[in-house]
DNA sequence: TACTCGATCGGA
DNA sequence: CCGATCGAGTAA
């Protein structure tokens, strides 16, 4: 029985290419360890790519602040924010130190909607910044699962109409078309 | 310090 | 369609 996948490293993420990296997290599991041997692991459905300080609809457009300083880190850490004052969004930091850049997680098997990802296994802002390895109990496991492309869908990424046509209109989200 | 507005969701 | 709910960002 293969239960674990392999690791996807830091370097992985450090790559400038935020879109293609959004595009290979899908049908990567994302693993939650709440306590040791308590593991649930989920395949990625959907994501979001936010680019840049151009990109009107990341959060980076501000540029560098308090809450966005975790976005020029080095790709491989958690940017978690709470969003409309309610729900928690779990994003996966990308690009090299310096350029910001981050992957929304906003699906996996069984759990539409980015807030109901971290709602359903208990993922809050204490994991901002904390690296995505098991000591943080939360990372990203390749485990050979092959999505082939024509069930992958690239569409705008939702709720950022406030960026203007140009940046809302990116076709930055990639989902897995429902069966 | 005041004010605005969200990378959403559930209920009317 | 609307209200919840709160902190970051901005202006003053």
């Amino acid at each position: 029985m293969r239960e674990m996948g392999e690791i996807v490293k830091a370097k992985v993420f450090q790559t400038t290419d935020t879109v293609g990296l959004a595009r290979w997290l899908i049908g990567k599991h994302l693993v939650r360890e709440r306590a040791p041997g308590e593991r649930e692991a989920r395949m990625i459905t959907e994501v979001e790519a936010y680019h840049s300080e151009s990109d009107l609809a990341c959060h980076a457009r501000a540029g560098r602040t308090k809450r966005t300083d975790v976005l020029y880190a080095a790709g491989g850490v958690w940017y978690v924010y709470l969003c409309y004052g309610i729900h928690e969004l779990l994003n996966i930091v990308a690009g090299p130190e310096g350029e910001p850049a981050a992957i929304l997680i906003r699906g996996v098997e069984g759990i539409s909607g980015p807030g109901r990802v971290t709602k359903r296994l208990a993922i809050g802002r204490d994991l901002n910044r904390a690296a995505a390895t098991a000591e943080s109990g939360l990372w990203i496991e390749d485990r050979g699962v092959i999505v082939p492309e024509n069930e992958i869908s690239a569409t705008p990424r939702i709720g950022v109409d406030y960026a203007g046509p140009v940046w809302s209109q990116k076709p930055w989200r990639f989902v897995v078309k429902p069966r």
